[in-house]
DNA sequence: GTAAACTATGAAGTATACTGTATGGTTCAG
DNA sequence: CTGAACCATACAGTATACTTCATAGTTTAC
């Protein structure tokens, strides 16, 4: 278990925007039990391997909105198991869209690529 | 050539959305040779093309910034050939990179899936 | 035991990408 | 020739995703 700026400086996203994240219920952080001097968090590996996904989904044009739809039906936040399954396929859906997206761009660069070396 | 309601209809981009972009140097109409009455813009096919590239870049999360890098190489806005390739080649990378990333994505949801089924 | 480093909250500020509103001129159908 | 539909600009407002303060308490190294 670690604190913020251990994560942090694992996952490379800064403090303010782990508490951001935190604030918005994509991550949940716990307090010490016991301690009742400070409400430092500490977050376990589960946390580095959401903030990664987030990095990732974030990056390909996922909204937090969307990447917490996610991450809730991961974490099975009170939903039935064929509701997790419906989202998680959706998303699986969505991404297969997006791949194809990114081939109709790529397609489309190579041939501008074409283009410009013959001219 | 179109008027911006008739590109709207064939695009699904709103009109107020083609006149931000047009403001932003995205994309570029033009007024009727001799009309001197109006202001109207009047967009060719090769718009058409840009609002439905613009519209999937987005959609896998490219910025309007960097939308616009690549349409500036496509269309030659003063930059040597050499430069040119070398914009289209990264863009083209990172096109790779973001296609790794739903590649482990899916892997991941895949996972997830399973777990949630063997429960 | 104190200064530096770390933690927290709350609120304001910033960048991006629109979206809406106000205003006013233009075109076209009947 | 007039009213509805369309075009333009300028500017204000909104949503998302942070980022930066300001403030204050806590921990740790010396």
């Amino acid at each position: 278990m670690k604190l913020i700026s251990q994560l942090s400086k694992e996952t490379g996203v800064p403090p303010g925007t782990i508490r951001f994240y935190e604030k918005s219920g994509l991550i949940t952080g716990t307090r010490k039990a016991g301690v009742t001097t400070n409400d430092y968090r500490y977050y376990g590996d589960d946390v580095i391997d959401k903030l990664r996904f987030i990095q990732m989904a974030k990056d390909v044009g996922f909204t937090l909105n969307e990447i917490k739809e996610v991450i809730d039906a991961w974490y099975r936040k009170n939903l039935t198991k064929k509701a997790q399954i419906a989202v998680l396929n959706r998303k699986v859906q969505e991404i297969d869209e997006k791949m194809q997206e990114l081939k109709a761009m790529k397609r489309q660069l190579a041939i501008c690529i074409e283009n410009v070396k013959n001219r």
